[in-house]
DNA sequence: TTTTATATTCTACATTTGTAGAGTAATATT
DNA sequence: AATATTACTCTACAAATGTAGAATATAAAA
């Protein structure tokens, strides 16, 4: 099951923290911060959904993510390019160039990362 | 408003017939079909949020998509950047390339499209 | 014109999501 | 030890979402 834009938030922060107790969850929000329950409902859906795990230390618990940020990401981006370009990448490649204000050094550098991945690919 | 999930797909039709009578609709889905009502509610909820429109046509509706795939894909894209790759788009590409297996000729195709941007961008 | 297929509106309802208070247990502070 | 703080569970509830039946109007077919 998927992930809630919020839970998805509260996720990001624990990609960062990478494991984390209650409180160090709470210091990552702005004003006007979420109450704890709130925090605690989504923290406990998520568990339920597969997605956080926790080490109980006495009294509370220490989360951790057990997907991989980059894991998670890569499916949502296949299921945009799915839906969006006819699960064509290289479709999707085109306009991302074409609509994402790349600067100049960006643009060369992403040059370099897609000679290297070419090179990469014929080895 | 954000459209859901499954606005999101009703869109996707509408964005290919580019306009469309329920029944144009309904043919573009698989069994197990939605029911009509199904539809009309989306198509209702979707023309609330301002995303439809449609012309009567005696009885009946041509509806049609007020904003267009880029426009709302760029917006999609531009929100999932800066949840994951801190508003950075170059990060973002570079993660792009090396986790999407593009083949050697599409590589190469973004490659001439890059080119092209740089030169745009010097122009 | 009687029957049938279609489109639309209204109503409904279960599920998911966003948010948090009340209650309780454990821990830290005075 | 008495009190305040913190984390957690349970319960709740409004809004959004997914899905569709009932009723109605209308147009198409027989």
């Amino acid at each position: 099951m998927k992930l809630s834009k919020t839970e998805e938030q509260l996720m990001q922060h624990l990609w960062k923290l990478e494991k984390a107790f209650m409180k160090d969850i709470l210091e990552q929000y702005n004003e006007p911060k979420p109450a704890t329950t709130t925090i605690a409902t989504l923290l406990k859906r998520m568990t339920d959904k597969g997605y956080v795990s926790y080490a109980t230390f006495g009294k509370s618990r220490e989360y951790y993510p057990l997907i991989k940020k980059e894991d998670y990401f890569s499916n949502h981006l296949n299921g945009l390019i799915k839906n969006f370009f006819n699960d064509s990448a290289s479709q999707f490649a085109s306009f991302f160039t074409k609509e994402t204000n790349l600067s100049d050094t960006e643009l060369k550098d992403l040059r370099k990362i897609i000679d290297q991945q070419i090179k990469d690919n014929n080895k």
